[in-house]
DNA sequence: TTTAGCACTCGATGATTGCGAGTGCTAAAC
DNA sequence: GTTTAGCACTCGCAATCATCGAGTGCTAAA
């Protein structure tokens, strides 16, 4: 049985006062609310059905109903009205994130700090995935004997370093030989083809001895792959002892345990927005989240682009009971913003 | 009047019990957990007293008595047994130290993980202070034209570095010339003593025309300025929320908010640890913090050193019902095991 | 000075009650 | 057939009350 015209009215109208007040929905206050032009009897009817159909929920008997995991996935699917920013709230996210502007991290953080601000929910950047581009330069450059500050250029114009320990009977000119031979090598290639074995087959080319090469060789693989990791910026996770869901501090540790594991929640977002190529958001919710701990939890994500390879994430986690169509609109906007940024960087950087 | 003999066995029994119980500590429960020889009668007029002198306070009257700031404030200066670490512990603390070996972010990283877990309460890690120490090589690599990454590399082998943007008509030889003008300028001047004049002057021996200067010197001074940022590494913050003293989740809103104030807590302990250069480590109970929002937290902090000129923070935010004793043991090695450590880096770096 | 004894305090617990918000059902109205 | 007024019923919640007992403070005797 699909969802006649007055019910999916009364499920929405249900969702939209459960997410602002908290409290189950009884069929009375449902009729004040809204103008249905029937009595409380009949959305009390029509309640019953929803509930049957597994829509709603029922704490106990004797009280209103509140959104299922199914309810609010038909709401968000089909039902809510879209909501739009205000010329003021969009001027206000543009002016925050360009006052950070030529640096990948630090727009990401500034990202996440103000769609944290704006939406009042916990927030989450992720750095781009960089599987799919490709080594620029590397450059070894000698801090003392020994010790090496390795630095990647991938393209998108994305810099990483990383500092190591080499022998030090290493010279400034035996090390550069290196790395311009690993560049060279390299050079074009994908992160996700480079391997200990291309590394290594790269260096040959500089002439040396294996027993020389083999000791940079290692560090220079690990700084190249280390440049892919994902780093996530997550703000806002305080709010969230403020909702009614999370008041009892048992189920709020559960909840902070789960988002501090580090790698885990972002993890699932990079899944999910590789699974959903073409969708401008994604949204999951409660159950549908596999993540031990979040499962009173929705989350919103969507990938920003740097060019049509590198992409990465930004995402928003709430209580289920969250304003789905103004996390939606602040969250694409942002989303516009940085992929407009990131043109702007990779414009400057010549390529 | 002055404490006698037996209130202080009666004060520490009570910071004892109350440590861990977390519940008023009556007369009754005392005399069997402890065996004072005397009546509980006795014990109640000597708590009566204390409770006169501020030591003690009770909650509401018939209920047992609560040490009062001042009561752990005696406590941790003259009536706690010191602790011991037991060989395991220490080995294991060692064990997990010696890991990561060759860097400090990590190694603090490391040691806060470690501080945490073994305390149970929040711990921290500050990078050290940086003032005293001096340039020793700043290198300006060119990623791409009008965009370089600032190196810079200080006495303790401490590295650093920013990517930046210039003027994309300066050359890879000019800038050699301006760095290294710069370095050899600066070397041995300690940070403190470097703004941006000092950087202007010395950057005058490049010989270069004043126009092209002007735009890459602010970027080297704040390259280096940063060098001295204070960076936090904090852990373990959930598990205050499984203490009765924050089981209400608006205690714990305002505990978690006071310690994501970035900046505030790391400021606090440094200023602690400049007033008391000497001290082996340092106490800070409830009120004595002048942060809003840990007054009922106390401190635990001591210094780590890198030669005698460089120290950084290592300390552990708990309720002020903490085990004071044991943490102080643990982390008085920690730090011994971080000295060990950054010692080791330093001689590696021949420094 | 210590302590046995006892009255007193007060929070915690649990039972009882009433209230009221909310439902589901029925039967009448449309 | 659908809607709705009416009403009985459910059940959480708050208030009230009594009880219990852990704990104190005080007094008077040891």
């Amino acid at each position: 049985m699909p969802l006649d015209q007055r019910k999916k009215q009364i499920l929405q109208a249900i969702v939209d006062d459960y997410v602002s007040t908290a409290e189950p929905v009884a069929s009375n206050a449902l009729i004040q609310r809204h103008d249905f032009r029937v009595s409380s009897a009949t959305v009390r009817n029509e309640m019953s059905d929803l509930e049957q159909m597994g829509y709603l929920e029922q704490p106990h008997t004797s009280s209103g109903r509140v959104p299922s995991d199914k309810g609010y996935r038909e709401y968000v699917d089909s039902l809510m009205k879209v909501d739009t920013l205000t010329d003021a709230e969009g001027e206000e996210i543009r002016r925050r994130l360009s006052e950070s502007f030529d640096e990948l991290a630090g727009l990401l953080k500034k990202a996440s700090s103000t769609l944290s601000e704006q939406t009042g929910y916990v927030s989450l950047a992720i750095t781009p995935r960089l599987r799919k581009s490709y080594l620029k330069q590397l450059k070894m450059m000698m801090i003392e004997p020994g010790k090496v500050l390795v630095v990647v250029v991938l393209s998108a114009g994305i810099v990483k370093d990383r500092l190591v320990r080499i022998p030090d009977y290493l010279t400034p000119e035996q090390l550069s030989r290196i790395s311009s031979a690993i560049e060279v090598g390299l050079y074009g290639k994908p992160l996700e083809e480079i391997s200990l074995v291309t590394v290594a087959s790269a260096a040959k080319d500089s002439q040396l001895p294996d027993s020389l090469l083999n000791q940079v060789l290692y560090e220079a693989y690990t700084a190249i792959k280390q440049a892919d990791n994902l780093e996530v910026y997550m703000d806002g996770t305080n709010r969230m002892l403020s909702l009614p869901e999370f008041s009892n501090v048992s189920k709020a540790r559960t909840l902070f345990d789960a988002l501090a594991m580090d790698g885990i929640v972002s993890g699932y977002v990079n899944e999910l927005s590789m699974e959903n190529e073409k969708a401008s958001y994604m949204i999951r919710i409660g159950q549908e989240i596999s993540i031990g701990g979040l499962s009173d939890c929705s989350f919103i994500t969507t990938t920003y682009n740097v060019g049509d390879k590198i992409a990465g994430n930004i995402g928003v986690i709430g209580p289920k009971r969250m304003e789905y169509s103004k996390v939606i609109s602040q969250i694409s906007f942002i989303r516009q913003v940085i992929n407009h940024q990131l043109e702007e960087i990779k414009a400057l950087n010549g390529g």
